[in-house]
DNA sequence: CTCCGCCGTTCCGTTTACGGAACGGCACGG
DNA sequence: CCGTGCCGTTCCGTAAACGGAACGGCGGAG
């Protein structure tokens, strides 16, 4: 693009750090990482100082490899350690839900304390978090995400999966369930 | 990367389908969305065909000009169900409210058809727009933002705004109305 | 019917990410 | 003390995405 510096150049090098955290947190060294996702060294070492604008065949490659989901270098707002506290609390107050249940939406209050765990739901299910307050550790229980106020989180909750408040503050979001479109092709 | 076609292929491929759906859904051509992102004619007609493995800057830079985070054209699952209203307009439904009155939550529907109007607000008031379904233009009246699903918007309302559906799609959407407050105000 | 404007695709020279190899740095063992 | 091995970075030729321009197709105006 332009030979200035473009705002996006941040986003890249954002993706650049977490790929480096998600190594580093595995113990495994650049030159196997690049080994095993089939990508040069040189490619790798790059990507992770921010020097190099990846594509997007390359971003696959690596984070298949790291087993998280490419939303996760992309958009993940800020690391944070699993919290495990002592109190419990995970309330949901039904908000909307259409006749045809194509999709509920939910008020959800998450206190400081363990995970709150739920089973996988029906194939082809979408969760939709939008954090409001508070930080919010939720997704698969092998791979959560998380989000602080104004973040937003999304995975397909066929598989079971955890919700945890992170830090003193009580999280406050809106669980949006989607089932899959049983008919009517639309648009 | 390799001669074989590897099997990421296709996740390039369903980036390139839903770009161009996302365009056409606006109804503007590619040539102008070309103009607007400040990418080349042939590299987003590549990308729209799925022959072109693009950099993660090109993505940016057109998902950012078509209102959606890059995740939504990343790992967008579906395109979101129809739910049609009768109300015309917008609606609002309360969801929560805190007693010191913060911040208010509230459930938007907006349909298809001449933009809503809304006065400016005290000083201060943030307004924070997470899309669920539909696009959503909405903002300060000079200068409004557009989203799609996942999509989130923000501004400070002490200015008149508006809301209107852009395409056919209802508009589903929580809106959360945030008082100043000296209490951690996000970025 | 012809001209004109805009559409999306294709051609082409330039820019740049790519992988392989060479490099310096550090820890360990002979 | 100096090899040996692995680390991450840098160099370099190659492959491919990039932007600009040219192309054929289509619809409306004259």
């Amino acid at each position: 693009m332009t030979a200035a510096a473009p705002p996006d150049d941040r986003g890249a090098r954002e993706v650049g750090r977490r790929i480096r955290s998600l190594r580093t947190e595995r113990g495994i060294s650049l030159s196997e990482l690049a080994r095993l996702a089939g990508v040069g060294k040189a490619t790798l070492s790059g990507l992770e100082n921010g020097v190099r604008n990846p594509r997007l065949e390359t971003l696959y490659a690596i984070t298949a490899q790291l087993g998280v989901p490419l939303t996760a270098v992309l958009s993940a707002p800020e690391q944070a350690p699993t919290v495990r506290g002592a109190a419990v609390g995970a309330t949901l107050l039904e908000v909307f839900s259409d006749r045809e249940a194509t999709y509920e939406l939910y008020r959800m209050c998450v206190t400081p304390g363990p995970a709150q765990l739920s089973p996988a739901h029906s194939s082809g299910v979408t969760e939709h978090v939008t954090v409001f307050s508070g930080v919010l550790r939720a997704g698969p229980v092998d791979a959560p995400l998380t989000a602080g106020p104004g973040g937003y989180l999304r995975w397909v909750s066929d598989v079971p999966h955890t919700y945890a408040a992170v830090g003193e503050e009580e999280v406050h979001a809106s669980l949006l369930l989607r089932y899959p479109r049983p008919s009517t092709p639309d648009s």
